[in-house]
RNA sequence: GGACACCUCCUAGU
DNA sequence: ACTAGGAGGTGTCC
């Protein structure tokens, strides 16, 4: 049975050039428990960054679980909270009739997640003074500038089309 | 008939904070003459300050005269010798549909002062040895420093919204 | 047309 | 380390 105290979430994403090396970052605070995590790609956009700071954040919390995830993504949040990511999922991720929606393959996974969790998703300006939000950019930024990172795979192969 | 011989101008400006207390100096010089100004606000910007200090020593000097003026701002300079701020002006002050172009007040009365001089513009590397933009910088830190400064009331204004 | 984010480059002021 | 200013751009959505 998870632990019904509900998690504080603070994402965020860079991309240095985007498209160009990207990272994401997760606070993820349980009561008085604190995790951080980050990574990198070599090339990837900011969008496909702040949805995979999201994904990371969410898959290190239990099914069943309660969460606030803050980001300062309108992509992101709106996706969510506006029910955009559900239906362009119900329409086989399109937008219409012959607009594609983008990064189907994290939308997936999150909205995934977010069917066994119960997630609140919330909008906070960026650069606006708040430190858990800075926390995360400063953090995002310091994993994009790691050497020798993967690959985004998903998203280097749409390139060469 | 404004006297032929060209005037040499620097400015310079300085900001203890940025917004903080400012001060503007301009040096100006024709021939044998020469001149100095000097003032400050209790808060305002760093570039406000540049831009004070151009239009406080364009106004010391007649219309229909000529004038070279140096100044370490690249704001400055480049917004008269690249057209930019000609270009605000014409589209209402905005830089583009969603940005608005700062300090139009103080473009506004530069341009004017433009309109009946002519004016060249001239970029100096600050704090790189040349006498009078150092002698300048002094001038207007000395400015920031007094006690009893007047309000910038349109910085301040803006401030409050 | 609008919004948010991510940058790249440049300068100045602390 | 910070703030105030400028030019150019992309990633995404409505």
């Amino acid at each position: 049975m998870p632990d019904p105290t509900p998690y504080i979430i603070y994402t965020d994403g860079a991309c240095l050039g985007n498209p160009g090396p990207g990272g994401y970052a997760a606070i993820v605070r349980q009561g008085a428990q604190e995790r951080e995590f980050s990574g990198g790609f070599r090339r990837t956009t900011n969008n496909r960054m702040e949805l995979t700071a999201a994904i990371v954040a969410l898959e290190s919390i239990p099914a069943g679980s309660q969460a606030t995830l803050y980001s300062d993504s309108n992509y992101l949040v709106q996706a969510v909270n506006l029910g955009w990511a559900r239906g362009w999922k119900a329409k086989g991720w399109r937008r219409s009739t012959k607009e594609k929606a983008l990064n189907p393959d994290l939308w997936e996974r999150l909205l995934k997640l977010l069917d066994q969790r119960k997630v609140t998703f919330v909008w906070v300006r960026g650069h606006a003074g708040n430190s858990q939000n800075e926390r995360c950019d400063r953090l995002s930024v310091a994993a994009a500038q790691r050497p020798n990172l993967p690959p985004d795979a998903v998203f280097e192969a749409g390139e060469k089309i």
